[in-house]
DNA sequence: TATCCGACATGAG
DNA sequence: CTCATGTCGGATA
């Protein structure tokens, strides 16, 4: 839908029901002038996959092109108005130097750039797909071209060298291309001829040569004539007389150049290099060196937005805030603030233990130095003129430690790159430049695996001494001019980034010795934690030795969930760290045609106590005074499994396993031939899982009891069915499966008993559903693992699964598919808090129970139709309604005022009904209400 | 193409 | 003997 005039967009929006996933506009794009290309797509006489790649309109998105000037106006209206808890919509929002106020584009999924660099972004990801099909859009996506002829580059030379191929020879490889690529980057700002060739220059006498490109082109040129021979040229970079800054350093060998590797490194140079995206530069080089893992590398690609999500509230919106600050009336007073911030700055450290080609290093840099300029331009009005200092924040102060080789060495190029870019604004504000150091003086990237190592390593201790002298890194000790001395407190360090995702299951054997090496001595159920986990807790163990750090990590959201919560969470909050911030589940992004499908949290930790602590949930932000490990602003308290109900509720079985590679399952399509025939038939009974239960879907299995096996088996189809099971167990690496291959004729794990009917509870449901699914079933029904079971529980059992107070303990208590929920009878159903109750109580929730039932039967369909959250029958909310009322009379007398005030109260249950077992008190903080949360 | 569940068996208690 | 788990995976609307 494309709209140009914003009255009109914005009364249509008004207009229509707002429901999150059929917000109209995913896309708002403003334009001063719309370009020719919009026009040309609104009259559809272009294509709209040339301008954006296809990325947009593959995704179905909408379009709202408004008028620059009004885009803040037109979200205001349409965010303030409209923006709800549950709203999902999507704002690619891009503006062409036009401010958008920070707090009007929240929202979850928002991706904010101007509008030049929308090619770029989405031009950006398309080479992971196959660049070579991408076509430049009129806005020049730079980082693309940069990137086509990059890979051209490095075909050919592959090419031309085939010897490169191997894992030595390829590392030479990854560290030549990237020394190529910042000669080519470097050339183009105009700073190396002074500072990279610094030492050349003294060391000829001041023979400086030309600029850096210009020297490497002369000597490929006379390669590129002796074509594939190396002859009497230079085989070692070293060897060059004036590539010598220090960036050539060491044994990188030259490759062989044909003249077609010739060719694409001039036409890669002439490109205009000083406009190359600095942040996301990186791993687009990674991707196009190492095809092997193009793939992943840009399904794992951290968004800017979600890097921000990890540096703005550690430590960046302090910073902004501190720098942006009115003015002290007193002018002194004012410049002795300004020049204290200066100096905080320039004590600051980042590290990213799990850096990549180092994008958070990169933009915690940039933004760093933003905020520095900032406060020099204030400096400057306060004094009249120019600061007449450099910036004093340091590429070194910049940590990172990364297990691949080349992205380590990528990480340190996009770290010289983006100071180039950043001392490029410096110059444009304050008119001088401040002095390149060398360029060995890169961030201090270290190749390695961070969970084999104690990171005191990879970014030391600061410790503070005593003379004056030019220093490395405040590790080692004083401000980087040597003119200060660093007191021990007054550094600070922030870890920071986005560590692999492992599930606690799916670890190699080398992975899960490093799990063992970290987790040890802390825990014996470090095979649970996600290896994720092992980064939260070197932090921690590095925030023990080192004094003022925070850190915070991109993570799985299944690390704040069921099992992991109540193993990997005490670790680190009994050890005196707290969350300072989180960002609660939100649904990993980036631009990537080929998302990883994850949700991730974002927690930060520090160990100041007390202060405000901040929670995010989409785009919901809330000032808390305690965050636990379920990312609830309530205090930490952990639920464990049982295997017992800790109150008064019958058991629930997990479901029968089939262990049978589908055998002993009979397909829709099949099951005419079993029902046909009369002995057959008698070994089928209906089975359901969670999807058979929720869509009403009839399903069954072979079901045969131990002394009727020779009659099932007379049966040839039965027969191959039991024989194929019996092959496949036989198979299986598992002793236990391989065990069950004896009795083939028979689910793996049977738990299923006679009763006459059966309580189900699917085992996923939907999140958007507002109850969760319980369904009351004939004692035939066989329940697969994909749900849970009571044989002849009482229905009052129904109206609590089915309550709103349900729901939420399970929500927050027990682990997700995705964010959907995921029941469990240890995590959820044997740890639901309920108050003893009495006959009449039992009773009328019976009743509740029975009219849920009723109103299902009368409105019909399965249970996705019943519970469409968008048209949901007024029977089943009200019956729902009444028994929400019931179950919650039975906790509070004066009801609930929200969601948190139910889940505070439930957590506060626990804490009492546990308090023996945990041996602890109830804590003094439950006695608090639940003011303040979501 | 997004949503909604499912399998699938593994590993660990 | 039990059951949580998945930088998942498939099916389907």
């Amino acid at each position: 839908m494309y709209i140009s005039d914003i009255d009109e967009a914005v009364s249509r929006i008004a207009a229509a029901p707002f429901v999150a996933d059929e917000f109209p506009f995913d896309f708002i794009a403003a334009y001063d002038a719309p370009p020719a290309t919009i026009t040309r797509i609104r009259n559809g006489t272009q294509n709209a996959s040339d301008i954006d790649g296809g990325v947009l309109w593959r995704q179905k998105l909408h379009l709202l092109v408004c008028d620059a000037g009004q885009i803040n106006e037109a979200l205001a209206r349409l965010l303030g108005s409209r923006a709800t808890a549950t709203q999902k919509a999507k704002f690619l929002l891009a503006t062409d130097g036009v401010e958008v106020a920070a707090h009007d584009i929240d929202a979850e999924d928002t991706i904010f750039f101007p509008f030049s660099e929308l090619g770029n972004r989405f031009g950006f990801f398309l080479p992971l797909a196959g660049y070579s099909r991408y076509k430049a859009a009129d806005d020049n996506p730079i980082d693309v071209k940069a990137a086509n002829r990059l890979r051209r580059l490095y075909d050919a030379l592959i090419a031309e060298n085939p010897e490169w191929e191997g894992d030595a020879k390829r590392h030479a490889m990854n560290l030549f291309m990237t020394r190529i690529i910042f000669c080519m980057f470097a050339e183009d700002t105009g700073i190396i001829p002074e500072h990279l060739f610094a030492r050349t220059i003294h060391d000829h006498g001041g023979h400086a040569g030309e600029e850096m490109v210009h020297v490497l082109t002369s000597i490929f040129t006379a390669m590129s004539i002796r074509e594939g021979e190396r002859g009497d040229m230079p085989r070692w970079a070293t060897d060059f007389p004036w590539v010598n800054g220090g960036l050539f350093a060491g044994d990188i060998e030259v490759p062989r150049f044909s003249r077609t590797a010739f060719r694409t490194l001039t036409e890669a140079a002439g490109l205009r290099w000083n406009e190359i995206n600095a942040d996301i530069f990186g791993s687009m080089i990674q991707v196009i060196v190492d095809p092997a893992h193009r793939h992943e590398t840009g399904m794992h690609y951290t968004s800017v937005p979600n890097i921000l999500k990890v540096l703005d509230p550690l430590f960046l919106d302090e910073l902004r805030t501190e720098a942006s600050r009115p003015a002290l009336a007193d002018n002194s007073r004012e410049k002795a603030r300004l020049k204290a911030l200066l100096t905080r700055l320039s004590k600051i450290r980042v590290f990213d233990p799990a850096c990549g080609s180092g994008n958070f290093l990169v933009i915690a840099y940039q933004e760093l130095r933003k905020i520095e300029r900032q406060v020099l331009d204030r400096l400057r009005a306060i004094t009249g003129h120019a600061p007449g200092i450099w910036s004093h924040i340091e590429l070194h102060n910049f940590y990172g430690i990364e297990i691949s080789d080349f992205a380590a060495e990528t990480a340190k190029l996009s770290l010289w790159i983006a100071k180039f870019q950043m001392d490029r604004a410096h110059r444009d504000m304050f008119g001088s430049a401040p002095p390149s150091l060398p360029l060995t003086d890169s961030g201090n990237i270290h190749n390695g695996n961070a969970l084999a190592q104690d990171w005191l390593g990879a970014c030391p201790a600061p410790i503070s001494v005593n003379h004056r002298q030019k220093m490395p890194n405040l590790a080692t000790a004083v401000d980087a001019h040597g003119t200060e001395e660093v007191i021990d407190g007054e550094v600070e360090t922030y870890i920071v980034g986005n560590p692999p995702y492992i599930g606690a299951r799916k670890m190699n054997d080398v992975q899960k010795a490093e799990m063992r090496t970290v987790a040890q001595g802390y825990t014996n159920k470090w095979t649970n934690i996600d290896y994720v986990g092992g980064w939260f807790i070197r932090a921690m163990q590095y925030s023990e030795t080192v004094p003022n750090v925070c850190f915070a990590f991109v993570a799985t959201n299944s690390l704040c969930q069921g099992q992991q919560v109540p193993t990997l969470w005490p670790i680190l909050l009994e050890n005196s760290l707290a969350i300072r911030f989180a960002h609660r589940s939100f649904k990993w992004i980036n631009n990537a045609p080929k998302k990883a499908g994850v949700i991730c949290v974002v927690v930060g930790m520090d160990r100041v106590h007390g202060g405000a602590r901040t929670l995010f949930d989409g785009n919901l932000r809330q000032e808390v005074s305690t965050i636990n490990a379920y990312l609830l602003p309530l205090p930490n308290i952990y639920i464990d499994e049982r295997t017992a109900a800790l109150c008064e509720l019958p058991p629930m079985d997990f479901g029968n396993m089939p262990l049978d590679n589908g055998n002993l399952l009979i397909e829709p399509a099949e099951i005419e031939d079993f029902q046909s025939d009369p002995v057959a038939s008698t070994f089928v009974r209906p089975i359901v899982g969670s999807k058979e239960a929720i869509r009403s879907i009839d399903r069954y299995c072979l079901w045969i009891e131990d002394d009727r096996i020779a009659q099932a088996l007379a049966i040839p189809e039965i027969d191959r069915r039991i024989e194929a099971t019996r092959v496949f167990r036989a198979g299986s690496p598992r002793p236990q499966t391989r065990s069950k291959a004896r009795t083939p004729y028979k689910f793996g794990e049977i738990r299923q008993r006679n009763a006459d009917h059966i309580i189900v509870v699917p085992s996923a449901s939907s999140e958007r559903r507002p109850y969760l699914p319980v369904l009351y079933m004939p004692g035939e029904t066989i329940v697969s693992n994909l749900a849970f079971m009571m044989f002849d529980a009482p229905l009052w059992t129904i109206s609590l699964i089915a309550s709103r107070m349900h729901l939420l303990w399970i929500e927050a208590v027990c682990g997700k598919l995705k964010t959907d929920y995921r029941y469990s009878n240890t995590l959820g159903w044997y740890t639901f808090p309920v108050p003893s109750m009495s006959q009449a109580d039992y009773k009328r929730l019976e009743s509740c129970a029975e009219n849920i039932l009723l109103a299902r039967a009368e409105v019909g369909g399965s249970i996705a139709e019943q519970y469409d959250p968008n048209n949901m029958h007024q029977l089943l909310i009200d019956a729902h309604t009444a028994n929400d009322e019931a179950v919650e009379s039975l906790y509070s007398g004066r009801g609930f005022r929200s969601d948190g005030d139910r889940l505070g109260h439930l957590f506060r249950r626990y804490a009492k009904l546990t308090a023996d077992e945990r041996g602890q008190e109830v804590d003094p903080e439950f006695a608090l209400g639940m003011e303040g949360a979501a």
